[in-house]
DNA sequence: GTGTTTGCAAACAATTTGCAGAATT
DNA sequence: AATTCTGCAAATTGTTTGCAAACAC
């Protein structure tokens, strides 16, 4: 049988995304869980935010820079992404059905499902840029916290 | 200054890539390549492919499966990917633009694009599920043809 | 006690990079 | 001749896994 057993570890990994509205990589999780767990491994982290993701608690979404985010909400929603600093953000509106619709009416498989990434510059970054320009490297990995 | 060369290596994964419509990945185009160029390496695809992506001659999607794919229709549309055999296809219809007028109202930044992902089953796994059932592994890595 | 979860380290997979030599202009 | 590009191998980065000990039930 595959019971699930409690674990501290993983509560805590849960409950650090549900705070999170950034995305958070594995990575992320693991540098922050860590000041209260300090002798967690990067294993577990992984381990359970695959755990959560098969139990449908969190989401993970491929952004294409690299590693993989994950997202409490599992809600379907659209993303957004950063081309200056690379953050991800949610994009505050329901997810249209119709396109759905539309793809299947030319499309022979089934389609049961879809995501939308968009990109552009984030607010923060829009300030940034009209101030000083040209500051440098674009897209720097933004810090662990 | 930095102008660029010809490469034949070059050309071929470019001219391999426009051949396909299955979005292959990197490891699929060192393969596929090595039979013309049996000396050609890894790393030289690698970096042929981004140097490609950066001229804006071929597209980067990332489909949450381990490995980037490439395709070589740079136009904006939409993608699919099967969650029985993993295979990435377009969706043959149009961007729909309405999306990023929707997202922008809501949405602080400044919104340059987008691109959806769709999912579901492929025409192809959709006959065979229909005949026999549950035949193993689900999501099994295509083979590198 | 039985079975699940952890920490650690090693294994893996995908991609990048340094360098000397080959190819292009 | 000056640069760019290649092959090779080593290095990085992100993620997974085997195993003995720790923990939950």
């Amino acid at each position: 049988m595959k019971t699930l057993k409690y674990s501290r570890q993983r509560e805590s990994i849960k409950e650090f995304l549900t705070g999170r509205q950034d995305h958070p990589t594995a990575d992320m999780v693991y540098t922050n869980i860590r000041r209260s767990y300090p002798n967690i491994s990067l294993g577990t982290v992984y381990r359970n935010l695959s755990l959560l993701e098969s139990l449908g608690e969190v989401r993970k979404i491929s952004c294409g820079d690299g590693a993989e985010r994950f997202d409490p909400n599992t809600e379907p929603h659209y993303h957004f992404m950063c081309r200056q600093c690379g953050c991800v953000q949610d994009i505050p509106m329901l997810p249209v059905g119709e396109l759905e619709t539309l793809a299947s009416e030319r499309f022979e498989g089934s389609i049961e499902g879809h995501t939308a990434m968009f990109y552009g510059v984030c607010g923060r970054c829009r300030e940034t840029e009209n101030g000083r320009r040209s500051m440098g490297k674009t897209l720097d990995k933004q810090s662990a916290m």
